[in-house]
DNA sequence: CTCTGCCTTAC
DNA sequence: CCAGGTAGGCAGAG
């Protein structure tokens, strides 16, 4: 199963405050920049009908609910958090295996402790209802004999929906979807697909597999040939220890100057140390994100040969790392952040001092 | 094989 | 008109 709460952030809104109901509820990111400058990051379906989608700039899904009685509220994500943690240990209960996806998905294992589909759709009704009475939020579940199956079931059942796709009906159903409703088919990969002649996962089923791995390499390649043709055995399996903590921020204005850059950057070099700190993991690569004015992303990193938690270290290499970048480059920066990698666990990684007793 | 930078997806 | 956080794959260089 993939279970997945609907239109989550907008739904805990609703439910938090009855006086939304019926009106279009945006769940809105504000940068700080303006007034209106962020996006949003969940709308409710009332909303959606104007055309109002996640990652919409807030200033263009106004201008779309502009005789609309919306309500745009500032997004809550350690609330959301805290709830999602509440659902997901329900959804936990009733798996064999469990692997959260995001804040509001996840997929469970049920195999062993069901009888066929017919039994299958019941559990799913009674974790909906467990669920809306515990926490009083719905889901949309989909059911499939794979990861891949339940996450388009789960997709043809929203809202509030429970959908399974039997092993037999598996090709029927979604060979003639459009190509990009298989999970992983995005913007960039849809349009390689239609200019290769792919328009449905029927089509993408029947074309031949060498000549995907030469488009898209032996990973995903393979990985669509199989998917389209309803075959995936990627288990289902608890994620594993976080592999990177970063932090990003919209900068108040447009610069090129080291120091503006640094000064709403140290701050997140804190943050990021503590956070690491806190979860007793030492980090050996130090990045930073850059985003320029024109929104195109650029990266610069650096590995070190001690893994450190030290934020003065932290600042210091940024520092250089921002300095050597914002050297090369012309294009003014809009947003700019921090990412730690390569952990190791406080501890266990060499010490320098008593290595060699 | 490792490091680096970039691309892509997705929530 | 434009957030923020994380994952994973690929390719080129060393």
């Amino acid at each position: 199963m993939l279970a997945d709460i609907d239109y989550f952030y907008a739904q805990v809104e609703e439910r938090d405050n009855p006086l939304l109901k019926g009106k279009p509820v945006i769940v809105c990111v504000f940068s700080g920049r303006t007034e209106d400058s962020g996006v949003v990051a969940t709308a409710n379906y009332e909303a959606r009908k104007y055309g109002v989608k996640s990652g919409m700039p807030i200033a263009l899904a106004k201008k779309k609910l502009l005789k609309a009685d919306a309500k745009f509220i500032p997004m809550r994500h350690d609330y959301y958090k805290t709830v999602s943690e509440k659902v997901m240990a329900v959804l936990r209960d009733k798996a064999d295996a469990f692997e959260q996806v995001g804040i509001d998905e996840a997929y469970l294992d049920v195999s062993l402790k069901i009888n066929g589909f017919d039994d299958a759709e019941r559990l799913a009704g009674m974790i909906k209802e467990e669920v809306m009475s515990k926490e009083r939020l719905t889901l949309s579940i989909g059911i499939g004999p794979n990861k891949v199956i339940a996450k388009m079931a789960s997709d043809l059942s929203k809202p509030n929906g429970i959908k399974a796709i039997r092993p037999e009906d598996v090709v029927n159903v979604i060979h003639p979807l459009p190509v990009d409703r298989l999970p992983g088919v995005g913007k960039k990969t849809y349009d390689r697909m239609v200019e290769a002649g792919i328009a449905t996962v029927g089509d993408l089923a029947h074309f031949d597999r060498a000549k995907l791995v030469n488009l898209f390499g032996i990973s995903l390649g393979n990985y669509f040939h199989n998917a389209a043709n309803g075959v995936d055995d990627d288990l289902v399996h608890e994620k594993g220890e976080q592999e990177s903590i970063s932090r990003i921020v919209t900068l108040k204005e447009d610069t090129n100057e080291l120091e503006g850059v640094m000064e709403s950057i140290r701050p997140l070099c804190e943050e990021v140390a503590d956070k690491a700190s806190k979860r007793g993991l030492l980090f050996r690569s130090i990045g930073i994100i850059a985003i320029t004015k024109d929104l195109g992303i650029r990266t610069r990193s650096k590995s070190l040969h001690v893994a450190t938690n030290d934020k003065v270290i932290l600042t210091k290499v940024v520092d250089e790392l921002f300095s050597k970048y914002l050297e090369e480059s012309k294009v003014k920066l809009r947003r700019a952040g921090v990412l730690v990698s390569n952990f190791e666990k406080k501890g266990t990684g060499q010490d320098v001092l008593t290595r060699y007793f």
